[in-house]
DNA sequence: ACCGATGTAAACAATA
DNA sequence: TTATTGTTTACATCGG
């Protein structure tokens, strides 16, 4: 089992790392600068809006004129079958295929309109959380209006192409829809990648209590029955396609070679009146290749000298061969609608799940927000971490209390870790426990909004801290009134302070265990009570001399300074821009009750801001730790039973509050409960 | 490529 | 006997 978590791990992360190096990036590029920028996310969002009415308009019109093409098809097939009556059983079933889809994706214009995405930000005061939770919106809103970007200037190149008339290339069908799918999927990879990118930075959370992944419908339910059929004929005409005319590229076609080899296979893939449109392909430049001219060789369709039409990627030295390209190969034809019409049902989709991301983000803001102002007059449990302030709600009762997103309830937003947890849910059974690196520190937005908020985030969200098993072992003795703990003292402190750290006992508690016997830093005293852990300071400041090796002064500083943490998180800020890291700004960084975080947060970061000013404060023994923490990732927890721990009512300390008797409740979560 | 830090898994022993 | 605690080893991953 635990080689298959392993195994599932490693290629998953490779995977995700393939993916990231997809289309996402510039959209997470131009996200960073405008953070980096300290533009607001509502001027930002607004512009957006501007440009995604406008799209929609765009958009909706190329519906109709597609539409109403369709429609005449229809009519001109009904025409045809009555007088010829020569129909293939295929091309029956191959025409709802590919028309049904449209009509789907006509009729439900389901898109998310500016106003709502407005409303949804203007309803409430937005915290520097709900900023960035904003601005993750606003990405993921670039995304959707590139994909609806690319299917309009299809739509319209189609237009102004359709009324030359074309030959039918089927052979070019098959394999430009073959690829055409590969284009879908990959749309679909970016977007998983995307909303992974948003639960990484806990931005989504997970939510054990609802099974469906955020991407889920995407591949799947997503994906219209229709839509479905026509790949499969599409890939099974592909296939005998390619062993008619296996010796021709798909874009080296001759008239021959289709006309010899291909029809009754292309009747399967296209639609079979394209030859009725009385449409006759001319392979002229054409005048719309002017105003594609006017945007230069910014065409959405052209890139890096190849042709992006979906399942294209036809090399074009330059614009003109691009638009000679576009015209004779992408001209207005059934295998052309047909994309068309797969590529509406991309959007459709993808609005769709915009819509549900929005009703997820709406409700994690409002969520937040009112957690944010949320009275927390709870008393405070006495017990080693008292001294921590922490505000007890609701939701701490149980891991089963998590935020839950109002409108899909059933569809968890999966926590994401370095796996390929958006993939499906069966697959995140196998995934293998994340590794923490730096890295993901630095890719992950600090969290610093409010401390309060974030403890109540880790403590509510399963997101893992972004701190090694050594430095929340040192967090949580320091905190100690006595600092020390015992052993179970630890557990609970992890369990109280981290949703994460609720499930998966054994595998954690492991790993304390371990870090507790490996590092020197940590001194095993025997106690009247047994035995009890203290630190070492000095050990455990010389965990990782050379992280800040470049700079000695930074290492007094650090272990002298008493500057709290706003120095700190200007400094955090600074070097994270340095990064073009994203971050949250630091709403409470100065609470001066806040102090101790430093010294957890200061070892994570040192070796990510070695060449940063340290005016970080030194650790307040009895306060937070969690002044700035980053949401990392979650991860998902392999479903072995044997996981589960029994429950740990070793709780001896008199200071442990009944208020804490849930952690028992963590341990006895069993393992997979969340998954699914 | 190597090494150190870290995380995970597991075996094993001591102890309550 | 069982669970907990503690130690140790092995392996994988990542970044320097």
């Amino acid at each position: 089992m635990m080689q298959e978590s392993g195994t599932e791990t490693k290629s998953n992360g490779s995977a995700i790392q393939n993916g990231a190096s997809g289309g996402n990036h510039l959209l997470e590029c131009s996200l960073r600068e405008v953070r980096s920028n300290g533009e607001t996310p509502s001027v930002e969002i607004g512009a957006a809006d501007l440009a995604h009415l406008q799209q929609q308009q765009a958009l909706q019109v190329a519906r109709q004129l597609l539409l109403q093409q369709q429609q005449q098809q229809q009519q001109q097939q009904q025409q045809q079958q009555q007088v010829s009556g020569i129909k293939s059983p295929k091309r029956n079933d191959k025409q709802p295929a590919l028309q049904v889809p449209v009509s789907v994706a006509m009729m439900t214009p389901q898109v998310i309109t500016p106003q709502q995405m407005q409303q949804i930000l203007q309803q409430q005061v937005l915290t520097p959380q709900d900023t960035e939770l904003a601005l993750h919106f606003q990405q993921l809103q670039e995304f959707y209006k590139k994909q609806q970007e690319q299917l309009q200037l299809q739509l319209l190149q189609q237009q102004h192409a359709g009324k030359q008339p074309k030959e039918p290339q089927q052979q070019q069908v098959a394999t430009q829809q073959l690829a055409f799918q590969q284009q879908l999927l990959q749309m679909q990879q970016l977007q998983q990648q995307h909303l992974l990118s948003l639960q990484r930075q806990g931005l989504l959370t997970i939510q054990p209590g609802q099974p469906t992944l955020p991407l889920q419908p995407l591949a799947q339910g997503m994906i219209p029955t229709e839509l479905q059929q026509l790949w499969k004929e599409v890939t099974s005409s592909h296939t005998a396609e390619e062993a008619a005319s296996n010796n021709h590229s798909s874009l080296d076609l001759s008239t021959t070679c289709v006309s010899s080899s291909a029809p009754s296979k292309t009747s399967l893939i296209i639609n079979p009146h394209a030859s009725t449109n009385g449409q006759l392909s001319v392979h002229t430049p054409k005048r719309e290749s002017l105003s594609h001219e006017e945007h230069s060789h910014s065409h959405p369709l052209y890139g890096h000298g190849v042709c992006k039409w979906p399942g294209c990627e036809a090399v074009c030295e330059d614009f003109q061969s691009f638009l000679k390209h576009l015209n004779s190969e992408h001209a207005l034809d059934d295998r052309s609608t047909a994309q068309c019409r797969v590529q509406m049902q991309v959007v459709q989709q993808l609005e769709l799940q915009l819509a549900k991301d929005k009703e997820r983000l709406q409700a994690m803001m409002t969520h937040l927000h009112v957690k944010s102002t949320e009275p927390k007059a709870t008393p405070q449990p006495l017990n080693l971490v008292s001294s921590v302030t922490l505000s007890k709600t609701a939701s701490e009762a149980s891991p089963q209390s998590l935020p839950h997103t109002p409108t899909t309830p059933t569809a968890p937003i999966t926590p994401v870790t370095q796996g390929p947890s958006v993939i499906t849910t069966t697959s995140m059974h196998n995934v293998g426990p994340i590794r923490r690196r730096y890295s993901d520190k630095y890719n992950v937005p600090i969290s610093s909004a409010d401390i309060a908020q974030n403890q109540e985030f880790y403590k509510n969200a399963e997101v893992r801290p972004p701190f090694t098993y050594a430095s929340l072992i040192r967090q949580a003795i320091l905190e100690s009134p006595e600092k020390q703990l015992t052993l179970n003292e630890i557990y609970n402190w992890f369990t109280r302070m981290f949703a994460y750290f609720r499930r998966n006992a054994a595998t954690w508690k492991n790993a304390v265990r371990h870090n507790l016997s490996l590092h020197k830093c940590f001194v095993r005293v025997e106690n009247v009570k047994g035995a009890v852990w203290t630190v070492d300071e000095l050990e455990f400041q010389k965990r990782r001399p050379q992280k800040i090796s470049g700079n000695p002064s930074l290492i007094k500083n650090i272990q002298t300074s008493h500057t709290y943490c706003t120095p700190l998180n200007a400094a955090l800020q600074a070097s994270m821009a340095e990064n073009s890291i994203p971050l949250y700004t630091t709403a409470s960084m100065g609470n001066p009750t806040l102090g101790n975080l430093a010294s957890a947060m200061r070892e994570e970061l040192n070796g990510a801001m070695e060449h940063t000013n340290s005016n970080g404060s030194d650790s307040s023994p009895g306060r937070s730790p969690m002044q700035a923490m980053h949401p990392v990732h979650v991860k998902e927890e392999p479903l072995d039973p044997d996981e589960n721990e029994g429950p740990l009512s070793l709780v001896t300390t008199a200071n442990h509050s009944p208020d804490f008797d849930h952690d028992r409740d963590y341990e006895d979560e069993p393992v997979n409960e969340d998954i699914e």
